[in-house]
Order: C-alpha cells, then sequence, then structure tokens
DNA sequence: TGTCAATATTGACGCATGTCGAAGTCGAAG
DNA sequence: CTTCGACTTCGACATGCGTCAATATTGACA
C-alpha cells in the first residue's frame, strides 16, 4: 500500500500487537476486534468465504456468488461489502462485474488472536 | 445429568470433521458454527474470556468479573451463560459461589477453523 | 445516444441482541 | 425458620442486523 490511509480496518487493528494472552484485552482493543469477528460469525458470510477462497485465481466474481445462493442479489451484494469492509475482502471492478479476493492473512490474524484469548 | 447427550454445543459441532478449505461450507455446518463465533464476537465477551483464563487455576468467580466491568451484574451474568451455552465456558457452582472456566480446547478448535476456512 | 446487464444503494420490515432494574432462587449462617 | 448475599431469570426498552423490492449507478455495446 502506497498511499497513507488514516483509518485502519479493523483486520489491521488485529495484525499488531499480539499478547492478549494472559492480561486483560483492553476495552478499546475488543471494541476494534468484535466488528472483524461479527462480520465472520454470520453462516452466509461463512459460506461465502470459501468459494471465493476456492475460485480460479482465488477470487471470484460477484455472478457467479449470486447463483450459488438462495438470497437475493442485493442480500449478497450487503453481505460482501461487509467482509470487505472489515478487510477480509478485497475488491476489484474490472468492466462490468466485480470480483473479490481473500485477504487470507487477515484471516490468519483473526485466527491466532483468537487462538491467543484462552491460554 | 451424568451422561449421555442428546444436542451438541456450538463448540462441539466445531470440532469435529475439518477441511472447511476449498470446498464450500454446507449450510448446515455453518448454520452450527456461527452462533459459536457470534458468541465471541462481543467486545464484552472477548474481554471476559482472557480474565477468566488467566485467573488462578484457570477459573474465576462471577464476582470477580463484575468488579471488573462497568456493567450491572446482571448484564455480566447473561454474556457469561452465552458463553457457556456455546460450549466455550464450563460452569461449577461451590456453595454461593459460580466459578467459570474457559474451554481452552473448544477456543482453539474455533481458531483452527477461521484459519482454514480462507485457505 | 440509448439500451441492456451487473452491482450497489435505499428504505422498510421484522427479528435478534445488549442493557438495565426488579424479582426469583438457592446456599450458608444465625 | 429467617435473613443475607451471590447469582440468575424476567420484562421492558432501544438499537442493531438480515432480508427483500425498488431504485440508482456504471460500463459495454449497438
Amino acid at each position: 500500500m502506497s498511499k497513507s490511509k488514516l483509518t485502519l480496518t479493523a483486520a489491521e487493528s488485529v495484525a499488531c500487537c499480539s499478547p492478549v494472552l494472559t492480561d486483560p484485552m483492553s476495552e478499546d482493543r475488543a471494541e476494534r476486534i468484535a466488528p472483524l469477528l461479527k462480520a465472520i460469525a454470520d453462516p452466509v458470510r461463512l459460506r461465502l468465504l470459501s468459494p471465493v477462497a476456492a475460485h480460479e485465481g482465488g477470487e471470484a466474481c460477484v455472478c457467479d456468488l449470486n447463483d450459488a445462493f438462495e438470497l437475493s442479489q442485493p442480500t449478497i451484494s450487503h453481505h460482501l461489502k461487509v467482509l470487505h469492509e472489515v478487510g477480509l475482502l478485497d475488491r476489484s471492478k474490472r468492466g462490468v462485474w466485480v470480483y473479490y479476493r481473500v485477504r487470507s492473512r487477515a484471516l490468519g490474524d483473526s485466527a491466532t488472536l483468537l487462538a491467543g484469548v484462552g491460554r
């Protein structure tokens, strides 16, 4: 990322500074991390992640995802937006189509975080 | 109840069968896992886990937790119940006091699951 | 320019959830 | 048996969230 950003996504807030272990998590940190977990904690969004990751080249077109779910197109669009906003999905528009890509680093960081909370 | 349970906690549903990797997560599985993640995806509950894990002997009394938060006692009790119901916290009553203990296995399993979704 | 197709946004609806005060339960100790 | 203290449950309130239909936007192409 060349340009300087002023705000961090939830995923980026997770990435740094690790030791959540024994000492209690600060209120501030919890408030920043919760949205990320909340984004994943939805059945539809959970199911959205793997098809994207599994697709050719690691990215999937929205149209493919629409077909794979029995939900309205706006609803899928909404969920993708949520995942994008917390930094779990990258978004790139090519022509009329929009492709999403999993930021596996962010996902891995949240997993690490989770593992660290309890031990 | 001494043994044989008919229903699994959300945490137990996560434990078995791993490969969420490339093939998409089934709707059924997603519906069972989401509540577990949803339970952790709250700032207060996130902050509740580490003090419990860090306490003497890995368990903490509700009274200790009440003092550590600026929330009403019923609210803390509610959050502990949520964490308990999804299988992340064990609950044992000794005398007048109630002690909660982190089931680190369950927490670890959800972390593993999360790591597996994106790659 | 105008039309069509792919996504996004808006607005509205109902349901879920976090919070509190008040009341209920359940041991322990007089 | 009565009282007290530690929790839990209940009822109510406000806010948040998933969903859809309708509408807007954007790019390709005739």
